[in-house]
DNA sequence: TGGCGCATCAACCGATCGGCTGACATCCGG
DNA sequence: CCGGATGTCAGCCGATCGGTTGATGCGCCA
């Protein structure tokens, strides 16, 4: 019986604790081997060039630096390696850009071990890996389409998010008073809020802003 | 040469990835038995009380049920475990909250391992830990005071954060609605905003709100 | 070529907000 | 016992917001 060649692996989170801990958690899985840890994005991308890993299983909050969608963006780009997102939010915003980017699967850290070992095989043979709970979200999704800001609205509504008047968005944007309010009009009624306060509200829980 | 009793740490994480890979991570460590796992902080409690180790290793965020702050205090009510902070942001509300709750110390994830192991025994022995950038935080904030959030600040801001109106806020919290104006003007005083979706803003970086 | 989504702008109006001044009660600690 | 912090309330006013209707131009795709 021959054993297969085991599934290189790198690590990328930006809390040197929890990295620490899931080496030492996957070090002891079988068929699994980690050959590298990154902290930031940047540092992914050089090691994923030098060490050649099979998965590279990511955190989406990276801090400062590169954002962990753009990282899968150019992980994924030309042939790379599998990435295999772990993180703790299954929000639809997060989960969407993810796959878009390329992303294999996408699992929680409040899944249970196991299911991340076997996820990380199938990420290693092309296979996609969702946890449950990121697959309801996806099915609801398909129901009950929410409906999806678009750029210009969410600069508005980073804008807003700085306290800004709309006079001042206007002049931010290089736009009229009244297509802020405009915008704003649609903002609300695609995040069913009436206020700009609920706007900002709402925005920061389903994590529409950096 | 006796080898001194390890201490009997219990963790306490609602992310049962993280959790499993903290409990691979502090089993190889020195001096360090890790006698118990908790996903929330009902359990930690149930569990503390049976096993009673010597330390308690505590994320904040908990998700749904018991605060992690709650659990704190209830831990160190009566002559309890010490407990070890272990979380992700350095934020003012979090680190002043955690330890007026009774924490014997307050990591970050971003560490490098080593200073938790170091914290881990720190906090057995009753010391005070601080990681660096708490520390840090502890005395800018004593050098340049934040201005605190009175509690009724903050149920305003908790409902101003769901987009209440001024009239609503008043209804809700059976006040006048002169007084709402009141509240809301000191609120964007100590946060250093003009409007209100200024406050929520800042409120949710902060942290101010469940 | 004709929709469709998106972004842009205008004018209007009532409702709301934010700032201001001033006031009173309570509670707590020096 | 007095000051300070806190919570409560009032009235006034200009500025801003939110809703509405209607319109134009652009790119995309069937």
């Amino acid at each position: 019986m021959n054993t297969p060649a085991p599934v290189r692996l790198l690590l990328c989170d930006d809390h040197a604790v929890v990295r620490a801990g899931l080496h030492a958690l996957l070090s002891s899985a079988d068929g699994i081997e980690v050959v590298g840890e990154a902290g930031s994005g940047e540092e992914a991308l050089a090691l994923a060039a030098r060490v050649r890993p099979d998965v590279v299983l990511m955190d989406l909050q990276l801090g400062d630096g590169m954002d962990g969608v753009t990282a899968i963006g150019k992980l994924t780009a030309d042939g790379g390696p599998r990435v295999l997102v772990l993180t703790m939010f299954d929000t639809d915003a997060d989960i969407t850009r993810a796959v878009e980017a390329g992303a294999t699967g996408y699992l929680l850290k409040a899944e249970r071990p196991e299911e991340l070992f076997t996820a990380i095989h199938s990420a290693a043979s092309g296979r996609t890996a969702l946890s449950a709970p990121v697959a309801d979200c996806l099915m609801a999704r398909m129901r009950n389409p929410h409906p999806t800001l678009s750029e210009r609205e969410q600069e508005i509504l980073g804008q807003l998010a700085r306290g800004l008047g709309n006079r001042d968005i206007a002049r931010a944007l290089f736009i009229s008073e009244a297509t802020v309010k405009t915008h704003l009009g649609r903002i609300y009624g695609k995040l069913g809020v009436e206020t700009r306060a609920g706007a900002v509200s709402v925005a920061k829980e389903r994590r529409l802003l950096s």
